[in-house]
RNA sequence: GGGCGAGUGGUGAAAUGGCAGACACGCUGGUCUUAGGAGCCAGUGCCGCAAGGCGUAGGGGUUCAACUCCCCUCUCGCCCACCA
């Protein structure tokens, strides 16, 4: 395929020449770089960073960037100071398993991947502000997130716990539970399995409140949202105490939503990993308690959760007592409870809830009903958790006031709940599936954790002064297996002195997740240099909030909600005006390309092994973008082909930013043939010496266009609509195209109409637009500089309009008038005309609907 | 099972209650050409010779008027999923 591309004479729009030169023009006079010193009202626009892999950019990234990057550039052009700023997110396992899988030192190759990335970003014409490029693998940004480490540590937000963790097979590290996927880890879809360690968490769960409320203030998609609320997973419910009977005194507290259901616990259940499971186990049930313990131990949680799986459990030989009705119930243990949520307990209600039916016929428990359809229905009778519908009953005991009262939990569960609050039963409580943020790693790759363990002082933070802990430099920077860090393997790094007591410590080798240099980047770009801080709090007041953050759906409930948390812990510590990261949100779709996929596995098959497959066991399929699949088409390679500038028209005319699109270098010949055209026809127009005195029968109507489009464009623009932009400017093209053709070249209406036009077209291509700039007699300067043109509306005005004649509804007929046309001769000009008086012959005119300079609607029958 | 989003020509899509299919790809024809896989011009939802009729996943509703708002059903995509 290489339709459109010139290679042979001069190409008739020399586009190869023409992004050299302007690029080179733009990194000479440092266009993109921000002016601190302006007056002007501020922007602050931002991509989510990369990190850079081994396997470079492809266009799919540009599905993010282009449209950011035209944002910003039709922002700069409106007036806006904006801040536009591009890093390396260049820490963490990505990078890590992207050096191992190729042999090499994260180290060595991170800077120069970095470059590789920056450059291949220049090559698509991008306006990023260089000088404030950040990369996280650098000490002077590490230092700060130590620094930040030890500000939650200080403020009672970063603590060190014993619990069981995430643990990845593959990789020997821990995951924090967003890390998790589908009881696999996100890098390597290996299996994860709970395993006891000492591990860094961040407090997040004590921001959940906080972090629910905030959702109000925020400009981001109802998905995002609604995704976080239910990651934070707020439940309001009551805690109850059940008090084992028998040799061992020990009291079991549950949670549940359902404190009204109270008489219909038959059982207890507690997750295996529940602490009081060994304290309460009778001996005859030891051996048969301490298998079930083992076998869930080992199940990692894909295992455990998998759909439809059938219930396990074993008794534990113990009983607790219903505070309710003085009964006593058994304790079992079953995956099914989990360790991590409310209390690792819960109170079974078979009768009304369906995980506990079903664990109560497998095992042959009680199941007894609280709320019954009619006295006749029994306990026995029920084939599935009865949820919802029937009253109280009267016969178990229930105090007087609420017997009757219907299932529900909107407004009987608070009825029910004061009632045995008040009789001591039961205590008020607010539970959240959250979990605290475990951001300790047994990998090389990350921030050092600036903390020192002394046998006499015990955890003991490294002082601020003191701050970077250096990476060290090392051979194997590999995972070993045993659970530990590879730090740990260096003497000289391990071994410290205490800074309290002077005696001999050792420092903390884990290393912090990625996610944590993530969490607060976008402060650390309002002052990059900075060495007082982690940021200028003038500068941070100045930029913060971001007013629009461009990223991937899939960090919805991982970093959007950790960076949404730093800046309320940094809000919080009086180190930030501003109380979340950004203002507004958009989400981009995907940019999928055609794959030769293996029938009998799905997996992808690069061009290049192709031979080896016979074409019936080849299938295409649209598949994300990737490397690694085979599908990947580099930015160089289009740049080289059609140019930069059709390469951004494509991304942003193919579909809305927030839609997927399907990869065809054939549509990408329509855009590029859109900047032929272009560059042609302003050429022309630019050739010529404007006439003030030529007259012109089109002048009024291409005058009319180009204000209309500058109306459209904006609009559009600032909705990231980018593909009704390009569809806009391609009808601007045509009119004045058709000008041209019809001898207007040199009326004074073509020059306007070219340099609107190539105003309007300077953010989605900047090469050509700055190209024909200059051409248009604008010499030494940038249209990024220029001010966007204004919409006259006296000019966008119509002064002829059609007006649609319909029939009870129906389109029957179009009516040309004056714009501004009065309702009642409107409605006149309608009735007048031949087919309407056919149509309404012999009907009874019940209505008439006049829309001015837009319809007329006769109902008539 | 739950949440969010989507379903419009051969294809990507446009239309924020008022002419459905703008713009583009593809295709067809014309033109210019030694040539065309370049350029330019025109046509292109479906049925029909036409007049005209039909048409935005399907069904119902609101409205003078529905791709658009409401209800039900189906299909697809993404995310979450034993959370007590």
């Amino acid at each position: 395929m290489n339709t459109s591309v010139q290679t042979d004479e001069t190409p008739r729009y020399p586009f190869r020449e023409i992004e050299r030169t302007w690029q080179k023009r733009w990194a000479d006079a440092d266009i993109y770089k921000v002016d601190t010193s302006s007056t002007k009202p501020k922007f602050y626009t931002l991509v989510m960073f990369p990190y850079p892999s081994g396997s470079g950019l492809h266009v799919g990234h540009g599905k993010n960037y282009i449209p950011g990057d035209v944002l910003a550039r039709h922002m700069r052009m409106k007036g806006y100071n904006v801040l536009n700023p591009m890093g390396w997110d260049a820490f963490g396992q990505p990078a890590e398993q992207d050096a191992i899988k190729r042999g090499v030192n994260p180290r060595t190759v991170v800077p120069q991947l970095a470059a590789e990335y920056r450059r291949q970003l220049e090559t698509l014409g991008v306006s990023y502000d260089w000088s404030r490029e950040i990369n996280s693998t650098e000490p002077a940004y590490y230092k700060w997130n130590q620094w930040a480490f030890l500000l939650l540590l200080e403020r009672g937000l970063a603590y060190r716990d014993n619990a069981p963790v995430n643990w990845c097979v593959n990789e020997s590290t821990v995951l924090a539970n967003e890390e998790v996927v589908d009881g696999k880890c996100w890098r390597c879809d290996g299996p994860v399995v709970q395993k006891p360690l000492p591990q860094w968490k961040f407090k997040i769960t004590a921001y959940a409140d906080k972090l629910i409320a905030g959702l109000d203030t925020i400009n981001w998609p109802e998905g995002v949202k609604t995704q976080q609320r239910e990651w934070i997973g707020r439940s309001e419910g009551a805690e109850v105490d059940f008090a084992v009977t028998g040799d061992t005194p020990a009291n079991i507290t549950v949670f549940t939503t359902r404190p009204d259901t109270l008489w219909g616990a038959t059982f207890l259940v507690l997750a295996p990993e529940h602490p009081l499971v060994a304290t309460i186990t009778t001996d005859a049930q030891k051996a048969a308690v301490n298998d079930y313990i083992d076998a869930a131990s080992r199940a990692s949680e894909q295992d455990r959760t998998a759909e439809n799986r059938p219930k396990t459990g074993v008794f534990t030989g113990a009983y607790a007592q219903n505070p309710v009705n003085g009964e006593d119930i058994p304790i079992w243990i079953a995956d099914y409870v989990l360790t991590g949520y409310g209390t690792g307990a819960i109170m079974a209600v078979p009768a009304h809830d369906q995980r506990d039916f079903d664990f109560a016929k497998a095992m042959g428990l009680a199941i007894r009903l609280v709320y019954r359809e009619s006295d006749d229905q029994t306990d026995d009778a029920i084939t599935a958790a009865f949820a919802e519908g029937g009253t109280l009953r009267a016969d178990i005991g229930a105090p007087e006031s609420i017997v009757g009262l219907p299932n529900d939990k909107y407004t009987t569960v608070p009825k029910v709940l004061d009632v045995i609050a008040n009789q001591g039963y039961a205590r008020k409580r607010v539970n959240y599936r959250l979990r605290d943020w475990l951001v300790s790693r047994q990998r090389y790759w990350g921030t050092p954790i600036p903390i020192i363990h002394c046998p006499a002082c015990g955890i003991v933070p490294v002082p601020v002064d003191q701050l970077p802990v250096l990476l060290p430099d090392v051979e194997n920077y590999k995972p070993g297996n045993d659970g530990r860090s590879p730090l740990a393997s260096i003497p000289e790094f391990v071994n410290c002195t205490c800074p309290t007591c002077g005696g001999a410590a050792e420092r903390e080798t884990d290393t912090m997740a990625g996610s944590v240099d993530s969490s607060w980047y976008f402060l650390r770009f309002t002052s990059p240099d900075c060495t007082t801080g982690a940021w200028d709090r003038a500068a941070a007041d100045y930029w913060m909030p971001v007013d629009l953050y461009l990223g991937g759906r899939e960090h919805a409930v991982g970093h959007l909600l950790y960076c949404r948390f730093f800046t309320k812990v940094f809000h919080d510590a009086g180190l930030l005006t501003a109380d979340e990261p950004a203002y507004a949100l958009r989400n981009q779709g995907m940019l999928l390309a055609e794959s030769f996929v293996d029938k009998e596995n799905g997996h992808p098959i690069k061009p290049d092994e192709l031979h080896k497959y016979n074409p019936d066991q080849l299938e295409k399929q649209w598949l994300k973008m990737s490397k690694s699949k085979g599908n990947a088409v580099t930015p160089d390679e289009m740049a080289d082909s059609y140019g930069a500038d059709a390469l951004r028209l494509y991304i942003c005319f193919e579909a809305p930013f927030e839609d997927t699109i399907q990869w065809s270098e054939e549509r990408m010949s329509g855009t590029f043939r859109f900047l032929s055209r272009s560059w042609d026809v302003i050429q022309t127009i630019a050739g010529t010496t404007v006439d003030a005195s030529t007259d012109h029968a089109d002048a009024r109507s291409v005058r009319r266009k180009v204000h209309q489009t500058i109306a459209k464009v904006s609009l559009a623009i600032a909705d990231l609509r980018m593909n009704t932009v390009v569809s806009s400017l391609m009808i601007l093209q045509d009119v004045i195209r058709k000008f041209v053709t019809a001898g207007g070249a040199t009326h004074p209406a073509a020059r306007e109409a070219a340099e609107a036009f190539t105003l309007l077209l300077a953010p989605l291509a900047p090469h050509t637009a700055d190209a024909l700039w200059e051409l248009l007699g604008h010499a030494n300067t940038f249209t990024i500089n220029e001010a966007w043109p204004e919409s006259d509306p006296e000019v966008a005005a119509e002064d002829e309009v059609t007006v649609v004649v319909q029939v009870n509804g129906k389109l029957r007929d179009k009516l040309t008038l004056p714009a501004g046309a009065d309702n009642a001769s409107t409605e006149a000009a309608a009735m007048a005309l031949p087919k309407i008086v056919a149509e309404l012959d012999g009907k009874t005119i019940r209505k008439v609907i006049v829309v001015p300079n837009k319809l007329v609607n006769i109902v008539a029958g």
